[in-house]
RNA sequence: GGAUGGGUAUGCCUAGUGGCGAGGGCAGCGGAUUGUAAAUCCGUUACAAAGAAACACCGCAGGUUCGAGUCCUGCCCCAUCCA
């Protein structure tokens, strides 16, 4: 891997990442794709058509359905699911939050309840590397917990130092993996996981523990699970100097336009949310003016297409009014619409970012981007 | 003309066969959702804010009863069937 830093606007960085399954350039927004598909009839040609650079699948729900073993038997998850590109597997840590009421947290990892069947799962550092390995991903994630941002000093603290052990066991794992002769993707990534809460001193004290191990990127989790946009700025300020700035800063699970638009100004390069997926589903769409329910009745005649001048599959065929029946019938392709419409609309936004920092004008871009969704709140 | 089954609030559908200030669903509107247990979930959709005061035409009008959406009688309307 090579990350190569092409420009820096303040503290915003313009890079590109180079892997065995091409160039990443950043910041980038990842397009999540849990069980390998993104929700909503979405298919790797449609993704291509959309910009997307990167996909980004989970280690556990593949795991469970239809399982890592087949999928490494069909010959690794890029050819399962027809797509060259770059893959980020998820660890499973993010689960150790989500499905909370189904699992038990020990030294060893983390024994899970099945959420499909009930039945026992482990899951450590070594299996979740295992799995990743599976897979074939281009990058794997470390096995980490995400504690709840309410959670007190002493249980941060606990998780923080087991997180930190459980990466170096990942790293270990992932250096043996790919030095076997049947591995799918031999010269797999491993990222680390930053945490702490809200907590400054941990945060910077983990950031420097991760930053002194010589992983290939380095994530920040455990945001955007329940505090507020300014904690979550404020973590972002104290942490991201004390990550190598030679190496890849991914902000996990994050977020809205606005928190994105902020996090790259802090210095973030890599993103993912389940937003413009779920919202898509939900009929919630993004434009420059704000999001819309296009359920709402005001949209039953309206003509225009979601946002004038988008070139995505969506804007270039279809009236809001008709993608509002779509949801109202309950037929697939309103879903499928509106997904993509999000996903273009967020891989676009990324392009402009990119742009505007080669360009040295992204506080501009920035403020008149931020102003422009909040105008159209009203 | 006869038989049978129905008419339940704000648009539609429906639960309810003696204690009902009537339950639910759809449609409408609003909110939540951030490394996806989420095509999900939660509000709201008469008056009243808890009172000896109120009690929305439960198709309409009477009746029985302490008490009727519920039982009885008549009428109106709808559906299906028979003439």
């Amino acid at each position: 891997m090579k990350y190569q830093l092409i420009t820096t606007d303040g503290r915003a960085k313009r890079a590109q990442v180079e892997t065995v399954h091409g160039t990443i350039q950043t910041p980038v927004f990842m397009n999540v794709g849990t069980v390998g598909v993104i929700k909503g009839a979405v298919s790797t040609d449609d993704l291509r058509q959309i910009g997307t650079q990167v996909e980004l699948s989970n280690t556990y729900h593949l795991h469970v359905r239809t399982g890592d073993k087949l999928i490494k038997e069909f010959g690794g998850l890029h050819r399962f699911m027809n797509w060259d590109r770059p893959i980020l597997t998820d660890s499973g840590g993010f689960q150790v939050f989500s499905l909370a009421g189904l699992r038990k947290i020990k030294e060893e990892g983390v024994y899970f309840q099945s959420h499909i069947d009930g039945h026992r799962i482990f899951m450590g550092p070594e299996e979740s590397m295992q799995i990743q390995s599976n897979l074939g991903s281009t990058i794997a994630m470390a096995f980490d917990e995400c504690p709840p941002s309410r959670a007190d000093l002493k249980y941060i603290q606990n998780s923080v130092d087991r997180t930190t052990r459980w990466l170096e066991r990942c790293k270990k794992e992932m250096a043996r993996l790919n030095s076997l002769p049947d591995t799918i993707n031999k010269e797999q990534l491993l990222f680390g996981i930053n945490q702490g809460g809200v907590v400054d001193e941990i945060r910077i004290n983990h950031a420097k523990t991760i930053a002194s191990m010589d992983l290939d990127g380095y994530a920040i989790g455990g945001l955007a699970v329940g505090e507020t946009h300014e904690e979550m700025y404020h973590v972002l300020d104290v942490t991201v100097p004390h990550l190598p700035q030679n190496k890849p800063t991914y902000l996990m699970g994050v977020g809205t336009p606005a928190n994105i638009l902020e996090a790259v100004d802090r210095g973030v390069d890599f993103f993912d949310c389940v937003y413009p997926s779920r919202n898509g589903r939900h009929s919630h769409v993004y434009t420059n003016q704000g999001k819309l329910n296009l359920m709402n009745q005001k949209y039953e005649l309206d003509s225009r297409p979601i946002e004038e001048g988008c070139q995505c599959p969506a804007c270039r065929s279809y009236s809001r009014a008709y993608i509002r029946h779509l949801f109202k019938a309950k037929e697939m392709l309103g879903m499928r619409l509106c997904v993509l419409h999000n996903l273009y609309f967020y891989n676009t936004m990324m392009k402009e970012i990119r742009d505007a920092i080669e360009e040295h004008r992204y506080g501009e871009y920035k403020a008149k981007k931020l102003a422009g969704m909040k105008a159209g709140e009203k």
